[in-house]
DNA sequence: TAGTTTCTTCAATTATTTTTGAAGAAACTA
DNA sequence: TAGTTTCTTCAAAAATAATTGAAGAAACTA
């Protein structure tokens, strides 16, 4: 349902308008998606969908979240570079806007949180190769070929993860 | 650590070797990366590790869970076609064993999974290009570039999808 | 330097998700 | 048909993750 003008020029004054409340929530979703929590995604989604930069108190006025919650999605969005600061002459606080490069934001993302699985798996594998060992020799077949189809899934992965990045132009 | 003689002799009786240990250990990870929770990794582990075919109480057994969790981890695993039913004559208990293709597994898994979410994701996106109509002339060039940055998101995980089981081989 | 603003950190609370126990349904068996 | 085995379901308990409040640090300001 849309604003009546009688809530638009409300939402005006200050507060959010439909538009943002819906690309915030699409944000939120794609945010839960990669598996981080709601705050994250709605402080990257409001900044996002905001013309101009925004310091942290007017980000949970916005959002009616903690002080504690907005400091500390902002340190998250920081830590995978989805967020600028902006200089404000004259300003003491940090103004914050939106990387607006998707395809940077995610490569951060996969390099950052998931990269470093890939790479403790790799390790397990090794080990895995290591207790082949140790198993007996009608089982040996059977053991090989699983440990064998985890090693071309690892392979699998870490070829998809620079596709990833390249395929989203933006 | 490897196991002793003594221990291995323990774990032939019946248990779990380390090499099985090792592969449920590595699965339970990628299960948790796809958001699944750690029973269902630790289902699945087992029958991709076991060389025959598994019971339920079996698998209550070696994993040390509830026959609950067991019961909707595997239901988990059937709508995911992750585990298939295994024929065995003069037997009433269904007896499991893994899908090896982690091909179908993860094509199904983004189907059932992902596929709906990016889905309802274009119909938000819809009702964002029907606000854009809402906003004033001199804020409409930013907010149309914001929802068309969107869509191209949007247009790039439909085309990421495929790709992502066309690279898996196995 | 004392006070103010802005921000960070972390223990405690709250919310969410996962696991379990218990009740019972379905299918077989004596 | 009464009893047994096997499995499912779902409310409750346990575990995990997210959010908050409170204490205080850092940087400025009068």
């Amino acid at each position: 349902m849309r604003a009546n003008p009688a809530q638009l020029s409300l939402l005006l004054e200050g507060d959010l308008n439909e538009l943002q409340l819906e690309i915030i929530n699409a944000v939120v979703r794609m945010a839960k998606l990669m598996g981080l929590p709601k705050s994250v995604g709605e402080i990257y989604g409001l900044l996002y969908s905001s013309p101009e930069a925004l310091p942290m108190d007017r980000i949970i006025e916005l959002l009616k979240i903690s002080l504690s919650s907005a400091s500390m999605g902002l340190k998250t969005l920081r830590s995978l570079r989805a967020v600028k600061v902006a200089y404000i002459p004259g300003e003491r606080r940090d103004f914050y806007t939106a990387e607006e490069s998707f395809r940077k934001i995610i490569s951060n993302f996969l390099k950052e949180e998931v990269s470093p699985h890939l790479e403790s798996g790799k390790e397990r594998l090794d080990i895995m190769s290591e207790l082949l060992a140790d198993v007996s020799d009608e089982e040996k077949s059977f053991y090989s070929s699983r440990v064998d189809r985890l090693q071309q899934l690892s392979k699998a992965a870490n070829k998809l993860l620079p596709l990833v990045s390249h395929i989203i132009k933006i």
